[in-house]
DNA sequence: CGAGACTTTGAGAGCAGTCAAATCCTGTGG
DNA sequence: CCACAGGATTTGACTGCTCTCAAAGTCTCG
């Protein structure tokens, strides 16, 4: 039994990497937790162009559509996860974390701090941003896996592989992180990747907001 | 009463034009829904520059956070709007539509619909989505009403009024659209725009997916 | 060890940002 | 109703960043 203690009426399911667990359009009959592996949510513009909304690792809940789906969802690495049904949530059967007001209030606060992470304007801050986030989830002070191939970067950042990896490049040479291949990396100067990516704690911003509504800027 | 038949523990608030409704930081005590008007939420990077996470017209709930408010809320334009707790939804004296977890479903989905509109990548494309959206927002055929003055616009699209009046001019020159003031405006042409915008369809997505998933692009 | 895919790097073009200024609206007061 | 002031919008010129096209280098897995 998961470390979730998953009840018994959630399924297990297994999937390679890059193998889909549902295709945008599907019928939305489930939803999903990782258990292991890294996941990730996708959809596509008309030009073939691919948009990700989000990766997904142990813990999180993905796939929270209500009739269809409106994205498709991938293994990014070999993937093991739950698929449960709402109904099943409400047996409470569940951990304490399953109920469904939380996780969809959990995956809206994901869904806006993405937004306000594509708010970022230059290739420099949206992937210092993104590596904060991936060592804020990964709970890594410094060492952090980059599961994902550069191609998942830039579409989750909307930039290209080009740029990514020129930033990534960039960055090491400022030391901000030294790369130990291309899928491991180590922060080396989180103040400034956080000066990059422009971190705003709430404390400060009414303050600011006062300031800005005073001063008309 | 409001056409919502909204119960009598809500409440009505009144804010002028570009008063804040409550600021990143605060305490989430409500949750609201627009009766007449438009409101914005948006947060704010450490340099100043302002990120917009949604436009709220009526009928829209906005402010769902859980125990600190994650963005502040405007007035884009004069505003009405009842505010309630989720304690007072659960009294079931509301209508059908106001379920936490519809509403909270909602949110959701417009939250991916607006990461989605980021990953357009040129200000053509991303504008010309944006009036469609507005467009479908106000279920108008085509005389849509830009509430939001160029800077909303813009910092909710992330780019600068500047190429938001730049491209909305070269649409008008493309007679794509009319601009009647700078504050209304008229499609033209709807299919140049949605060609523009690259809307794609579920229907098309599963066998493009298939495609791609064959040949490996 | 080798093939194929992924990643990195280079050069040049194009699009959006910056700085600057003109024009147009809007709301107020006469 | 008109004039005016201030703000919002539009436009222009130029710069710089990111994309495109191209090729070399590196990693991974059979």
């Amino acid at each position: 039994m998961s470390q979730f203690g998953a009840p018994a009426n959630w399924q297990m399911l297994r999937f390679r990497k890059d193998e889909s667990l549902y295709f945008e359009g599907d019928s939305a009959r489930t939803w999903f937790v990782v258990e292991s592996g890294v996941a990730r949510t996708c959809r596509f513009h008309a030009d073939g162009h691919r948009q990700l909304t989000g990766f997904h690792y142990q813990g999180d809940v993905f796939g929270l559509d209500e009739e269809s789906r409106l994205e498709t969802a991938e293994a990014v690495t070999d993937l093991a996860c739950w698929s449960f049904t709402r109904q099943g949530l409400a047996n409470s059967e569940g951990p304490v974390w399953a109920e469904p007001q939380m996780i969809l209030q959990k995956a809206l606060r994901n869904a806006h701090n993405c937004i306000f992470l594509f708010g970022r304007r230059t290739a420099q801050e949206r992937i210092a941003a993104f590596i904060l986030m991936l060592a804020k989830r990964q709970q890594a002070r410094d060492r952090i896996e980059l599961a994902m191939c550069r191609s998942d970067i830039a579409d989750y950042l909307g930039l290209t592989i080009h740029t990514v990896s020129r930033t990534i490049s960039q960055m090491c040479q400022e030391e901000l992180i030294f790369l130990e291949g291309p899928h491991h990396c180590r922060i080396l100067n989180r103040a400034g990747l956080e000066q990059l990516a422009g971190e705003l704690g709430p404390a400060t911003t009414r303050e600011f907001e006062m300031i800005r509504q005073c001063s008309g800027f």
